[in-house]
DNA sequence: ATGAAAGCGCTAACAT
DNA sequence: ATGTTAGCGCTTTCAT
């Protein structure tokens, strides 16, 4: 930078302030410090300019990369919408244990990242929440809630998983059971809760052995179905709680030799990638994951530069959106419809051409 | 830092070198250091240190992130190796465009990234690679080859891709056809190569007219399979050169009706997730997703640490593994067999319990 | 409109 | 074994 400022016959300080626009600069000394940059192929340093601003213009990202379902796209679209604002991101993998969280979340501390976003792990949070709160950082929460100290936002559960009930309700199921998450996290109690609501709106009354819990992964699931399956009277739908949960419930079907639908039809909460060539497709609720990661990014960008510090936390419920396939035993279909599931719960009871009738 | 320093009444250079531990320090000062840096919550400030030291022990990912195949294990897992190493990632997202590559490049230059991890878009690549040569940065390519002035770590394509011929061969199948990349890329010539020598190992003839275009990606994948089909005299097996393509021909066949593997065998080059609840579940080599990151993170270190600084560009490749599921015809299988496809070719020939032979 | 100089928080050579 | 101090490359206040 010295050397551009020789180079330009002028001071370091003018060099910065054509650099960032900081200050209005003569058109010809401008010229001629901007050639002096060509000239050395200058490339201001970042970190210089961090330590001398505080700030890194750097986004913090803890994950659970390799259990969180939506980790690819969800950091693509961090990244994304960051860059468009001039941030960075610096991941780091929580593998979904609170420990090795709290690690990641230190590292990034004192990398100085100018905020968070998170995905907490499961496990006990308040250890690492309460760090992000007493350092100041400002934070923003995905998927998982749990604090409303923080802002938050994710898919609208509810409603959601209550559509994918009441759209095989109206197929004529009466025996629909949920394969639910793990107990501890926001996401399995609302989906719970939108099972129940599903049922009710269907003049169905839910019961207790129809919710089992598959553990939000694939192999508690499966055995959790291959147990539903044994019974008397096995349901005759099952909704499955999230992606891995399907994959688990597919698999104890196939082993089985159940035919989806025909003996048993599949709503899941979560569209999987590739879910359209799954014989039969799959019918599920797709979480609109880029919205969820822009709109995080924005609201940690406000938090950031210090616009909306005085209102309190957010908490932002997005839409999902209801991917009509096969796996629910309607008619055959073209090819996948879909339409939003609304946070009221309309707009989610017609399916587009209207779902055929199939009484079990 | 000043503030632990005079609470534990000693220099900041006593705290530096405890912290860091560069130089032998007596146990009683450094227990003073210690607990004052525990009573002041002291977190060092990481970009102060960069600037001191020039280093920031960040390593630059710039990859593709929506287009690439295995974006997310990649990333998580070079993230992981570089992290046991006391690395942290930052990301740069090239969307698979060289302009947006440059412009990624760029900024993970202006922060001083002590090395970089490309997986070059498509397109035309000079550029960036130039400058990250005239830059100095060590760099490792991933993947996607093309230059040697550059080190590189990916999946070995040729005996690879031949395995998956031979055995279609093996079954029976003497019209085998495939799917291929877009022509400008490495894997691509490389597993058209592959599927050649394959062909000849089993005693088959290439023809040219079996061979087409996949460009790499599901669409066209989809319309060469259709075009494929069409045809007098179809082919009876089908590779397909990737994931995404798979992703394609799989359509093209769901959508004629096309009974897998009854009409027509298919084998692929990449693992998909879930692959193994696909019906029928997909026979394919999988790429050793892991052993490539850490491999790429040892080498990158290794060029960073100023070892190995003499030795010319590595290309290393790694050995992918055969998954043999139903997809290729074989009776069907309790489960899924992996061996891996040493870079010989050995190995490769002789599925665990022996495919069952199935004329066509 | 431009320049001089004091930091930002740390490391590391040099001194004691 | 510990302390002093000169940077690292930039921003920014205060002068001019």
């Amino acid at each position: 930078m010295a050397d551009v400022a020789a180079r330009a016959r002028v001071s370091v300080s003018t060099v910065s302030h054509v650099i960032n626009g900081t200050r209005p600069v003569n058109a010809p000394t401008r010229a001629r410090v901007e050639r002096a940059i060509e000239e050395t192929g200058y490339l201001p340093n970042r970190v210089a300019r961090s330590l001398a601003t505080r700030g890194t213009q750097l986004i913090g990202i803890v994950m659970s990369a390799l259990t969180n379902r939506f980790f690819v796209a969800t950091v693509a679209a961090i990244d994304r919408a960051g860059r468009r604002h001039g941030y960075n991101s610096v991941l780091a993998d929580s593998r979904d244990e609170v420990s090795c969280e709290a690690e990641a979340l230190h590292i990034l501390l004192s990398r100085r990242v100018d905020g968070v976003i998170l995905a907490p792990a499961a496990g006990d949070r308040r250890p690492v929440l309460d760090r992000l709160l007493t350092e100041g950082v400002p934070t923003v929460l995905i998927d998982r809630f749990e604090d409303n100290r923080f802002d938050q936002v994710g898919v609208e559960n509810v409603q959601a998983t209550a559509s994918l009930v009441e759209h095989l309700a109206g197929l004529g199921h009466s025996r629909i059971a949920l394969v639910s998450g793990l107990s501890g996290l926001s996401t399995t109690q609302e989906r719970v809760a939108g099972y129940k609501l599903g049922l009710e709106r269907s003049g169905l009354v839910p019961r207790r052995e129809l919710v089992v819990s598959g553990k939000s992964a694939a192999e508690p699931a499966e055995r959790a179905v291959n147990e539903l399956l044994d019974r008397r009277h096995p349901p005759t739908a099952i909704v499955s709680g999230n992606n891995y949960m399907t994959i688990g419930v597919l698999r104890a079907l196939r082993a089985r030799r159940a035919r989806v639908p025909d003996d048993i039809a599949v709503a899941a909460f979560d569209d999987i990638e590739f879910a359209d060539v799954f014989q039969p497709s799959l019918t599920v609720i797709a979480q609109p994951i880029d919205k969820i990661a822009a709109t995080a990014v924005d609201l940690l960008i406000k938090r950031m530069s210090g616009v909306a510090t005085d209102c309190g936390p957010q908490c932002i419920r997005l839409p999902g959106t209801f991917v009509h396939r096969e796996s629910c035993g309607c008619e055959p279909l073209q090819s996948s419809k879909r339409w939003p599931v609304s946070p009221d719960g309309r707009g989610s009871k017609v399916p587009i051409g209207g779902p055929a009738r199939r009484p079990t």
